[in-house]
DNA sequence: CGCTATATTGAAGGCTATCAAGTCAGGTGG
DNA sequence: CCACCTGACTTGATAGCCTTCAATATAGCG
């Protein structure tokens, strides 16, 4: 990296912050909201969402990227024959519609899981700073970035690993995302139903359940409906690594 | 176009080659065969590999984006445990990048499956023929988006399907692909193990090998060793609408 | 020619889906 | 305020698809 160029570029830099503060991309401490909040009147499409509404839906036109700033969504997509397929949960600060990047239409849809507030980013805007601050490129590429991680980490659930197992990796994740929102990464409230979780994981509804269950007996979490708290992080983790193929032994403590 | 835009366009695909990594996406139509001829005299590594060599392996440092020109790949993951997950199977003019996507290193692994020829671009090169080709610029998203589209398919796949319907899904998506590449789309050769392709989709080998079997028997198809001859793609197709759900009645013609 | 890897096929068992009943929380209306 | 109802969740029993173990057959290869 040239340090002239970092310099030269920290003015734009820090103005253009504001666009992806508090993204999915981790960004330099004193970056916080104080800048997104600057961005807030360049903002023209501010939405409040209703639990059940919905950003958009498979096949409207994109147009937008949207970035969440209260409440969660999901995303989801309906095959052909009716069935539906969840792929994501996302919380404030993490950005929806990549899949609308390149094309005429949205891939799935987006749903709020609860009362939501989504700022929408139009893509005509977003391309316009793009080509005016190459630098925040990299912003771009590492948010894109991320969204393909989470889709990797996905199929790798959904592979060849068992219930149990599934479930735990999940909830390691999503702990760690509630961390870098300055919650407690051990005391997660879980947005989303079992049905939607358990169409995530690729299993029922009722193994889902079955499976806190199970941890619960085990003293690695307790369960109050949405509320999970993680009691033993050392056992969680276990499970994941322990669950590699189809048959894992039940001794593992 | 002005000259600010080329560079901020360069430094684009400067800072998201990587994102090609593992992407089972086509060149743009509008570069054929005849563009990446062109293209020749500017690919300096060109590599021969035979099957089972690599190209990258997961946390090699990325530094180049790779095009498939002759022979096929397979790409994938090792998660922790050692457990292996395929991501994608890569024929000729498809993209292979390995991408930490975002990263310095790669995220997986891309492998021969087969003697295949394979073109590097490396960082510096690909900005020159990306100068001499500017509608990959204004392509890439729609790369991105295709990568995007496989993956997605890929989930649904994984989500809640039964193996039959995997299994058939699999096959029109590797015909289209073959139909693509001006090979007959009713007789293919798949170049992956039963190993890799049971992987792929989340199945046992014998699974596998089971539901090959079964088509075979219902008239849908032939198969000796990895070659596939289709013999009623409607009857493929009603295989892929009807098995939505995992309780599929056997009585589907 | 024999060895190895790949693939097919069979049998038994397990993990998970499905069906079903029951519990609980939240919202509504009398 | 309370009864009722609806939806979300839990728990149990059964069935089924797929995995695993095991044996066999065939193609590729030195």
């Amino acid at each position: 990296m040239d340090s002239s160029t970092t310099i030269a570029d920290a003015n734009m830099l820090r103005r253009s912050y504001k666009l992806f503060a508090l993204s999915q991309v981790h960004l330099p401490t004193g970056v916080g909201s104080t800048d997104l909040d600057r961005l807030d009147p360049l903002i023209a499409d501010k939405r409040l969402l209703k639990r059940g509404e919905t950003i958009f839906r498979q096949g409207d036109a994109s147009h937008s990227l949207y970035i969440v700033r209260s409440g969660s969504l999901k995303t989801y997509v309906v095959d052909p024959v009716g069935g539906e397929q969840v792929f994501g949960f996302h919380l404030p600060g993490e950005i929806v519609g990549i899949g609308g990047l390149g094309r005429d239409s949205f891939l799935g849809s987006a749903e709020a899981l609860e009362r939501s507030n989504v700022w929408a980013l139009p893509h005509a805007q977003l391309l316009q700073i793009l080509d005016q601050l190459p630098v925040l490129h990299q912003q771009m590429m590492q948010i894109i970035s991320r969204w393909a991680d989470a889709t990797l980490e996905h199929l790798v659930i959904m592979g060849k690993l068992r219930a149990l197992v599934r479930l735990a990796m999940f909830l390691r994740s999503f702990a760690s995302r509630h961390e870098r929102l300055s919650r407690d990464p051990l005391n997660l409230l879980l947005p989303m139903s079992r049905r939607d979780l358990a169409n995530y994981l690729g299993l029922a509804l009722e193994t889902v359940s079955r499976e806190f269950s199970h941890m619960v007996a085990q003293g690695i979490l307790t369960v109050d409906r949405r509320e999970v708290c993680i009691l033993r992080p050392d056992l969680l983790a276990a499970v994941c690594g322990d669950g590699r193929s189809m048959h894992a032994p039940n001794s593992a403590v």
